[in-house]
DNA sequence: GCGGATCAC
DNA sequence: TATGGTGATCCGC
């Protein structure tokens, strides 16, 4: 009889999430292929079929799909990767060299949304929903690209319409582009096709469908950057964060936006897989039988007297395949910190110096951002330890 | 309001 | 030899 009446208390909410239910935005989750080691092997020809990870003997970013065989993984420690994988090859981290490429995808990707979230240097997420209307009434001009077919496989080339200009040129110039490529832009017209000589290349027009911008997406970030990268298209940003993860790597995958489709995509997903629920969430969840998502909305009433109420909520949105249909505003920063691994053994004088070192490198990470921090007020007290 | 726990990348 | 660093949020006190 109680929980007959939780049920009701709950069922009142999930009626409301319902009616609120929102289909009509479409958001886009682009994730880089194993960006850091993409990055390294495509500069560097000698990593090419061979295991390499990206990071240090103790800590891996991230690893490539020729390591992952081994079960390397990223937020391995890389001393026991090697153990896995002793052929493994770590290379150091060029996060400048990272952050370039990622300004470069970035760029691409405003085109179709100029408030993207991006979330990390290889991920984002795009609302195209405005895109899409507009695009419904371009030429196809506008949505021409040039191809430069250097590569083989193109698995995930537009589907209907693929122009061949000019067969030959093909063996002629595999790379339509050496050095420091410009974007590539749509070819405007047909004015100039006579008198451009690089006009007479592979084109390949893409569609106006929600599928089709993503597969444009990618084909300029494949282009520009020559790594691949993987997408997810769905109503909202957390099916389109599970979606970008199916057809990894470089492939995309789309939930239609209908409620039935959204439910059957949810039906046998872990929540292990739902960003928000982590190890701790999953443990305590299996230990009351919640593994799928269905689980998560048949325990519904226990759930909302076990949880918090922000937890619980939190649960009932996943558990229906709700979630943001907007990006949020990327505000500004609300903290700056810092943090460093010490051995155990540390004296206390060392931690105490230690201590001063964070200070001091905190205040030069403030100044850095123009926030103001005087250095003079950077004392250290004494029962801090 | 603070510190611990959790989570993502 | 060796298991990271940063930012955000929630929750219980």
């Amino acid at each position: 009889m109680l929980t007959f009446l939780f049920f009701i208390k709950v069922d009142r909410f999930a009626m409301e999430l319902e009616k609120s239910r929102n289909l009509s935005n479409t958001i886009v989750h682009v994730d880089m292929d194993a960006f850091y080691a993409a990055v390294e092997m495509r500069d560097n020809p000698e990593l090419k079929d061979k295991p390499i990870a990206v990071g240090s003997m103790s800590m891996l970013s991230t690893s490539n799909y020729h390591a992952r065989r081994f079960g390397v993984r990223a937020a391995m420690p890389g001393f026991i990767a090697k153990r896995l994988c002793p052929q493994l090859i770590i290379v150091p981290p060029n996060f400048d060299k990272y952050r370039a490429v990622s300004q470069e995808v970035k760029e691409i990707l405003a085109d179709y949304d100029p408030d993207f979230m991006a979330m990390s240097l290889d991920e984002a997420y795009l609302n195209i929903t405005k895109h899409l209307e507009e695009r419904q009434h371009w030429p196809e001009d506008k949505r021409r690209y040039l191809s430069q077919m250097g590569n083989s496989a193109d698995d995930d080339m537009p589907s209907k319409e693929v122009d061949v200009l000019c067969e030959q040129d093909r063996a002629i110039s595999p790379l339509l582009f050496e050095d420091s490529p410009p974007d590539l832009q749509p070819l405007q017209g047909n004015s100039g096709e006579q008198n451009n000589p690089q006009i007479l290349h592979n084109s390949v027009v893409f569609g106006t469908s929600a599928e089709e911008v993503v597969k444009e997406i990618r084909f300029r970030i494949k282009q520009k950057t020559t790594l691949t990268a993987s997408a997810g298209i769905a109503p909202n940003t957390m099916l389109a964060k599970i979606c970008s993860d199916k057809n990894k790597p470089n492939g995309q995958y789309q939930v239609i936006p209908n409620r039935q489709a959204v439910m059957n995509f949810i039906k046998d997903l872990p929540i292990r897989k739902v960003s928000g629920i982590g190890k701790v969430t999953e443990k305590m969840l299996k230990a009351l039988g919640v593994v799928t998502c269905t689980e998560l909305y048949q325990q519904r009433a226990l759930l909302s007297l076990l949880f918090s109420e922000t937890s619980w909520h939190y649960f009932l949105h996943v558990s229906l395949g709700l979630g943001s249909t907007h990006l949020a505003r990327d505000g500004e920063r609300k903290s700056m910190s810092i943090e460093r691994t010490f051995s155990e053994l540390s004296k206390a004088e060392e931690q105490y110096s230690l201590c001063q070192e964070l200070c001091r490198d905190l205040a030069q990470d403030l100044q850095k951002e123009g926030l103001k921090c005087d250095l003079r007020n950077l004392v250290v007290p004494g029962d801090c330890i």
